[in-house]
DNA sequence: CTAAGTGGGACATAATAAGTCCATTAGGGA
DNA sequence: TCCCTAATGGACTTATTATGTCCCACTTAG
């Protein structure tokens, strides 16, 4: 894999792209709005008095600026290396600004999005687990609950775990039985993040279709209770997102409940819950863990899905989420969200 | 004028090749000496056991390095990283790594290079200019008398002085008589430099050959005398480097001082003094005002030269430069500088 | 078993950034 | 002409960060 010339500095230096997004943005302020003083420009800019001064010092020093009784204006250099910055920033910035508008758009706490396209790039799957160990190692310490689903994205955020992200997780099935290969199910994922994490797991397996009276006893077995317990008060859950017709295929959907989902326009699915493109649910795997409601009590929401071919199934998805949540994404599904 | 991604950043964020040469020469010798603990590789690099110790769980934290109790590793992100950054590091920090090395090899107190060849882009020679204002701007403050040879490296130096600089200065020509054109002569550039930066200069006009009687009588001229005690007690001087046979003929050299120039293999000059390629002065224009050896007195001295053909003249003049000069130059300049 | 190497914890101190308040001044409108 | 507003820049305090310093526990090679 090449590293572009940006990516190193951002590896090498990570503030780098937000200290020039901020000295670019006062640069261009004050383009915009010359002669304009501190006071007034702090205001437009969002940020205390006091550090734009200093910014403000550093730039006047790099003659970038000129000040004068009547504010600050562009020097001549100033101007010219604004217009430079203008599209190299656009070029550089661009993840950034996707973030942001995003998060607007959709309404959650953050987006994080890597580059690429997972439909296109399979090696972008990794960094989008990449980023989520990233996301927990920031978000969690000491001891934690954290309920994970299943599907191929979960397995690779288990594959970019490591043990500094902390020892003291327990990680449980966010729901029982939802039916996928061995590899990619919440069971078999949860072992594979306590193995890498050096912490614990619990298993829940559950039958798919049981008859009310067998659900009733498997729910008084203690094992099954202390588990379900588990999952209702984790700190943290995680999960990702599928397209509804390839969820649907994938498990042992039955004939009718597939005539429902495709009748009814479903095209996200997350945790056995399917969405039509209003965000609303038209159909629910049957099954115990976790529900829909309980998403809210959680300190930590975060899923994960990326490839422009998920781009509907997030949005639809994302009509939904708590407001807690933290989605990590590609570019090619972030592009796909902004089209809408 | 069309600026790089990496000149953008070096005005918006300066230190950012500095850091990141440290951070990529901590990784160069990881991987080098890998396994290698912080005392060891501390020694190596010559820095303090603490910053380095700082860097490190930058570096960990990055996932760029591993640590053991062996010591510390590259990760297999950190090697794949390293190894785009050799050829980055390489372009982006060129010109760091020449002026360096110029510095060494002339003995001299600093070499700042600017991109460019000025004899391929004339406008090189403004940021020489630019270069030169920058360096008075961080080495001058308060009152400062600057002595200013001619020339149209000097001329561009005037050009991009700014008031911002200081008003407290005396600009006096470094020596009389040295005819050229108007522009360019040294009275003119002064009174330039003067009045772009708001401050005072002096002028000093002699004839160019004058018999020893009627220097004497010049010489008690309380003008004259004024000006030449500037001279002598300047805290700065300013000086260009010419290609010897260039320069002779531009002025009005007599014949067999022409002669007498080419017979010594004259290749650099500078205020009225000529060079051969072993730094010997081989011949002296008759002037008064600032002499070779006056330089050591002066605090501060700046040597403007670019151009590739300007290559020998600067290694000419720079064999009896002072050590406290600095110099500016262009990259075309120091590749023959360090060619030799 | 020892000794030399390792990383990392803990704390003091220096350097830097940011918050806060105010003095001074230039320019524009009445 | 004069005052009022908005401007910068100085000065001080406080918070945050980087660095210097010392030491301890641990691993491993001999």
């Amino acid at each position: 894999m090449k590293y572009s010339l940006i990516d190193l500095q951002k590896r090498l230096l990570p503030d780098l792209v937000s200290v020039m997004q901020k000295r670019f943005s006062i640069l261009q302020f004050i383009g915009l709005m010359e002669p304009v003083g501190r006071r007034n420009l702090s205001v437009s800019l969002g940020v205390t008095e006091r550090v734009l001064r200093s910014e403000v010092t550093f730039l006047k020093d790099q003659n970038l600026i000129s000040v004068s009784s009547l504010g600050m204006s562009l020097t001549t250099e100033g101007k010219d290396l604004l217009e430079s910055l203008e599209s190299v920033m656009r070029e550089i910035t661009g993840i950034d600004k996707m973030e942001e508008q995003l998060q607007n758009i959709l309404g959650v706490e953050k987006v994080i999005i890597v580059s690429g396209n997972t439909d296109v790039s399979p090696w972008v799957k990794s960094e989008l687990g990449r980023a989520c160990a990233m996301r927990m190692n920031q978000s969690l310490q000491g001891e934690n609950i954290i309920a994970v689903t299943g599907g191929s994205t979960m397995a690779a955020v288990a594959e970019m775990l490591t043990p500094e992200v902390s020892k003291d997780f327990v990680f449980v099935p966010a729901r029982g039985g939802i039916g996928e290969d061995v590899q990619n199910q919440a069971n078999t994922i949860c072992a594979k993040m306590a193995e890498r994490t050096h912490s614990k797991h619990r298993v829940l397996y559950v039958p798919d279709q049981v008859s009310s009276e067998t659900y009733q006893t498997i729910m008084k077995e203690p094992h099954i209770k202390e588990v379900l317990s588990l999952i209702k008060s984790a700190s943290m859950v995680l999960h990702g997102i599928g397209d509804a017709i390839t969820m649907a295929e994938r498990r042992k959907t039955s004939r009718e409940d597939l005539y429902k989902i495709q009748q009814a326009d479903a095209v996200g699915e997350a945790f056995g819950y399917y969405f039509n493109e209003s965000g609303e649910v038209v159909h629910k795997v049957h099954t115990i863990g976790l529900q829909l409601d309980d998403l809210e009590h959680a300190e930590h929401v975060i899923a994960v899905a990326g490839g422009s071919s998920k781009g509907k199934a997030i949005r639809a998805y994302m009509k939904q989420a708590p407001k807690n949540t933290v989605l990590i994404t590609d570019e090619g599904a972030a592009l796909q969200l902004l089209k809408g």
